[in-house]
DNA sequence: TGCTGGCACTCGCGCACGCTGAGTGCCAGG
DNA sequence: CCTGGCACTCAGCGTGCGCGAGTGCCAGCA
């Protein structure tokens, strides 16, 4: 275990480095903190902080940053998560009101994180797989053509058109309808199947093979959109990564167009903590350099989807923690409105 | 006027210039295009090309770059647009085929785009100006809530909650639904305002508030979407720009994320053809060292959006302007089977 | 045992210098 | 009007050098 001292080191080495973005040496950190020791003390230390892993030196006689291990130790005991001031608060309130639709709310978020933490945002939209069904409609288009709209209680709209397999009247588009309402409004994606299994058996058996196409429609639609869709923005700000980031910005931007790997970012979360991924933590290479804050966010007491951003491992965590935070609690109590 | 073979001087410099990213110079020049005549009279049409400003050369003794004159006669005079060869035209259908909806059609627009172009793409969701009402419907959510669903005949979906002024029936809701319906289906949204101008006189006092409410609902979203949304990947690919670029993309990033920036680029297109604004002949002045191509596509044969690429100034625009206009009609025909 | 000041050492960075070679402009001759 | 020749220019690159921040080690002191 490493004195409390060394802890001391080590979080001015991080906050230093994180201000400065330059190697910090023994002697700067003592003028700029007051530890109370001289700079030959606090090299010793840095001595024994490099042994264990936390901090390295880019070259010989050359100040320390800290690695990967030395961000986690930072984040996990050396920072709290820095609250929002309350000008910030009334920002982001107002920043989020007034947004009209499910596109606008996630569209403004992430526009928000981004300049909040002057770092890209990524922002999921509210998953599927955990919300309930508000209401399905269907709409006779043409006599052989349907098309299914279903609505979330998170706002959302997911629309798909049917071809059936023969003429399908007004009335019994009608009868679905009310069927398939009074049976699966308010219920959970994930129960809908069986709740409908038995439904085309109330049907006229000529129109019964339409009821199952519609059906199997419906329930395509519900596990096929759980691949989620999610927004990112701010990717400008990649722009202030480094000296050294043309080589580092290329596989940040081709991660961040793969939806896949962003949902895999976020999906490895536990579900309503906020986690932080430094470094090498994370599984996809191109992000070895870039550290993931994200969190879950929902409507009610419960995450249906996450959030975060995307930044340097040499970031300001407790900043942008509190700022993922803030903003994640504010677009939950948005969508409880809406 | 130029002579023919400054012409052609001038075509094999934007050529090579493409090709290699490095000034060309008279000698390389003869080298490998067969003009016929040795480097020195090359450098006298040089220098000529030069007075007339079509090329500059970066410093004194460098070869020579084409300026934005010089490349925009190059594609008035000097390009033509380069078709696709048949496997590139089968995989572009392949690519599109199988969307499942419009938002599944304009990303994988963008994908294909800006893999086919190398280069970052931009694609404009259908419009709504121009578009046909295929449905409305209105959903009674709770006693004095509704749900308002506008389906496009591009398959564009927008809802909005609408909070009525007092309580309203199922039968009302039935009702209002019944007679919008009949009245702007397969209308143009820009004439559904003077459609529904007298439609509350049809209701009882009571519900004449709400219907009146829902109306201006529906209004302002056919107003206020038709600032349009669009989507864009492949910035990946700004990563290519060149030696200097760290410069270069800050300000183009920032101009992508600005949709009021997109959407202006794209608009300066007239309606049907295709665009090519190069380098200063883009107003915003992040874009000054971009090119940007666009040419509208659309369902029928009108365009109803528009789509392009972002690229640099220095851009292979024979094959960039063959791709755009390639996706541009497949897509359109993809839009018009749905 | 742990902290401190001192000291010699390391080595990346910035800068000046000189060379090289691609490319130019100009000119006289065909 | 084209061509070969020639002198000139200058960006890029490699070399060498000095500076200074920063280090590790050690002897002395509490």
């Amino acid at each position: 275990m490493l004195s409390e001292r060394r802890l001391e080191v080590l979080r001015a080495i991080v906050q230093d480095y994180v201000g400065t973005e330059e190697p910090v040496g023994s002697k700067a950190l003592t003028e700029r903190h007051r530890l109370g020791v001289s700079p030959a003390t606090v090299r010793n230390d840095m001595a024994v902080l490099e042994d264990e892993g936390y901090i390295a030196q880019p070259h010989t006689s050359a100040g320390r940053i800290p690695t990967d291990k030395g961000y986690r130790l930072f984040v996990d005991k050396l920072a709290g998560v820095k609250p929002m001031t309350a000008p910030e608060r009334r920002a982001i309130h107002h920043f989020l009101d007034g947004a009209v639709d499910l596109d606008d709310v996630v569209g403004r978020t992430v526009r928000l994180l981004a300049q909040l933490t002057r770092q890209v945002a990524v922002v999921q939209y509210p998953s599927l797989t955990r919300s309930t069904v508000r209401h399905v409609e269907l709409l006779a288009l043409a006599p052989a053509r349907v098309m299914l709209v279903l609505i979330t209680d998170t706002g959302r709209v997911e629309q798909r058109m049917v071809d059936c397999p023969a003429p399908f009247g007004e009335v019994s588009v009608a009868d679905l309808r009310a069927r398939l309402n009074s049976r699966i409004t308010g219920r959970r994606f994930a129960d809908v199947p069986q709740l409908v299994q038995d439904l085309p058996d109330a049907f006229e058996s000529e129109d019964r093979g339409t009821v199952t196409t519609v059906l199997s429609t419906l329930l395509e639609t519900l596990v096929e959109e759980t691949e989620e869709r999610l927004m990112i923005g701010g990717t400008a700000n990649l722009t202030r990564f480094g000296h050294d980031f043309p080589l580092m910005i290329r596989p940040v931007l081709e991660a961040l167009e793969e939806q896949v790997v962003l949902l895999k970012l976020l999906g490895e979360v536990n579900d309503s903590g906020m986690a932080v991924r430094i470094g090498h933590e994370n599984a996809h290479e191109g992000l070895n350099s870039t550290s993931v804050v994200s969190v879950g966010y929902g409507s009610g007491g419960e995450a249906v989807a996450k959030l975060g951003v995307v930044g340097p491992t040499r970031m300001d965590y407790p900043g942008t923690m509190g700022a993922v935070r803030a903003v994640a609690r504010y677009v939950g109590q948005i969508l409880a409105e809406s």
